[in-house]
DNA sequence: AGCAATTTGGTACTTTAGTACTACGGATTT
DNA sequence: AAATCCGTAGTACTAAAGTACCAAATTGCT
C-alpha cells in the first residue's frame, strides 16, 4: 500500500515536471500541440497498463503478505480454477456469491439478467460438485479460489 | 478479437474528433492547454486499464502454489458472540450454516425439527443484521465467530 | 471458414429459504 | 411468585434459490 502511494506520488511529480517543460516549450513555439497531447497520452496509457498489472499481480499469487487471518484473501489459485474447469465469468459469480450477494444483486452488479446468473450458478454447482450456494462458498474457500 | 478492433477503431475516431475540436477551441483561446492534455491523459489511462484487463483475461493459467488456507479456524471470538447477543444454540446453528448445510440437514444433525432451525436462523439474521444465510456466513467469518 | 466453448437469456417448474406470527415448558433472575 | 430468556415447534405465507431444458450470439482456436 505504501509503495503504491509513493509510486503514484512520483508519477504525479514526473507528470507535473513534464507538464511544465511542455508548457514552456509550447509557449516558445518549439513544440506542437499534437506532440504534447501525444506524450501525455502515451505516458498515461502505460500508466494504466502498469497500474492494472500491479493489481493483477496480487490476484495471481505472490504471497506478499503472510496470512494475517485475511478474510477474502487476494490470493487466488488460478491453477485450481483451471483444474475445475471454471470459466472467467463463473469465477466472477462465485466470488460475488462468497460475498453473500443474492442472484438478483449479482445480476445488478454485473449488468446481467437473473436468468444468466442462475445459469452460471448451476454450472458452478456442477463443477464444484455441490448442491447449495453455501456449500459452494465453503468448497471454494477450501480450494483457495475466492 | 473483432470487438477489440472495433473498439479501438471507435476510440481512435473519437480521439481524432476530440483532437480537432480541441485544436479549434484551443486556437481560439477558449480552452487551456491543461484541459486538452488532461482529457487525453484520462482517456488513455483508462484505455490502458482496459487493454490490460483484456490481456489478463487470457492468461488464466498460473502455476501458483496452492495455499492450503486454514479454513476451519478453531479460534472463535466468544467476546464477539456475547456482544452480538447470540446464544449457544444459535452459534451452533451458525457454524453448521457456515459448513454449507441446509436447514433440513442441520435439523437432522442436531435432532431438531426444521421449524426450530428456521426460528434460530431467523433470530441469527436479526442479530447479525443480514438478510440471507450466505451473508450471515460472510459476516460471521469477518467477525471471527465461525 | 468451421467447430467447440463461452456467455447471455429465456420458460416452466420444484424445492428451499425466509418471514411473521403464536405457543409452551424449563431455567434464571428479580 | 412474576417476569424474562431460551429452546423447542408449529402454521401459513412469500420470496428466493435451484433444476432442466432450450436457443442465440461471440469468441477462441485451428
Amino acid at each position: 500500500m505504501r509503495s503504491v502511494i509513493i509510486g503514484f506520488g512520483l508519477l504525479i511529480l514526473c507528470l507535473l515536471v513534464l507538464f511544465k517543460i511542455a508548457e514552456v516549450n509550447f509557449m516558445r513555439g518549439d513544440v506542437k500541440l499534437e506532440v504534447v497531447v501525444a506524450v501525455a497520452a502515451i505516458v498515461f496509457f502505460f500508466a494504466g497498463l502498469y497500474v492494472n498489472g500491479q493489481r493483477q499481480k496480487k490476484e495471481t499469487g505472490t504471497p506478499a503478505t503472510p496470512p494475517p487471518a485475511a478474510l477474502h484473501s487476494p490470493i487466488v489459485d488460478y491453477a485450481q480454477i483451471k483444474k475445475l474447469g471454471l470459466t472467467q465469468r463463473e469465477h466472477e459469480v462465485l466470488v460475488k456469491m462468497a460475498e453473500g450477494l443474492s442472484n438478483q444483486e449479482i445480476a445488478a452488479q454485473l449488468f446481467l439478467s437473473e436468468s444468466t446468473i442462475k445459469t452460471h450458478v448451476s454450472n458452478i454447482f456442477i463443477k464444484l460438485d455441490v448442491k447449495r450456494r453455501t456449500q459452494a462458498v465453503q468448497v471454494a474457500r477450501e480450494l483457495g479460489i475466492v
